[in-house]
DNA sequence: CCTGAATATTTCATGCTGTCAAGTAACGGG
DNA sequence: CCCGTTACTTGACAGCATGAAATATTCAGG
């Protein structure tokens, strides 16, 4: 297993990898300034704009304490891009929703993302396919 | 320009690169974690580990104000991982540079990081290359 | 040589993220 | 009905990050 480890090619992926995880973060988080919200506030609205989440579900996506969620999701409550609504099913639950401005903030967070994200355009179709692949057999390995 | 951006495929790729962005990064905190590291301090000594570097170099790289930096240096000077030390060309200027101790966990850190990134042996010498090149692409498009 | 602009670093105030421990409210099985 | 569990919040604390102001040093021009 640890063969391939140590080889300059392996080296020379892990460092490319490292590459584009740095830009992708830097741009994310520029990103989410230009709509003058940090990271973690980007990070979560975007997350409700596919569906609303009890607390304790941000804090799993986001793999962080419950605590700290509360923290966040005050700040976009306070900015009317979120509000908190009793769960009909669990009075100890709170479903964070976005509100509409909320969900106008996120598609256009979104959109400002995938653009950020342009260097793929530098290949073609069939490339972007064999790419597709390789990370997928790359992430599907892994166990998680 | 926008015509690839939004088809099936360029966002299925964008999707994985995410997955692994967040991968990548959630397994370099825990790496720093179990060397009772954070993040930055961890990407600092690393920083460092390669050649010493004035405050302000450091700040550069990190893309952060020099005054964060400062705070930075100071916990990891307090460990004992760095040391501050004048430079003899310009006397304004504190160069940071890593102790014995320090380079010897920068060392272990990125052995450990090494193994982190394992996922990488799924894949063929022959496909290692090819995604390689094709991350190469991607960022050599880019303009820095 | 002296002055003034520019540079390197630090300090301070502030805000956000993150953890942990403790507290409150509600659920649910026995 | 009680008790253990679960969901959320609060408060204390540390670290990261920024911006403004203070200090020391360099360097260019007169």
């Amino acid at each position: 297993m640890a063969t391939s480890r140590r080889d300059p090619l392996t080296l020379e992926v892990v460092e490319l990898i490292g590459t584009i995880v740095a830009r992708y973060y830097e741009e994310y988080e520029q990103a989410a300034a230009r709509h003058a919200l940090t990271g973690a506030q980007a990070r979560v609205l975007g997350l409700l704009s596919l569906e609303p989440l009890p607390m304790r579900g941000i804090a799993r996506k986001l793999k962080c304490e419950p605590s700290n969620v509360t923290g966040i999701v005050d700040r976009l409550e306070a900015r009317g891009l979120v509000e908190r609504r009793p769960d009909p099913a669990d009075r100890r639950v709170k479903l964070a929703a976005p509100t509409e401005e909320g969900r106008a903030t996120a598609t256009r967070l979104r959109d400002s993302l995938d653009f950020a994200r342009e260097p793929l355009a530098a290949l073609s179709e069939e490339e972007r396919e064999t790419l597709r692949d390789l990370l997928k057999r790359m992430l599907g390995e892994s166990p998680l």
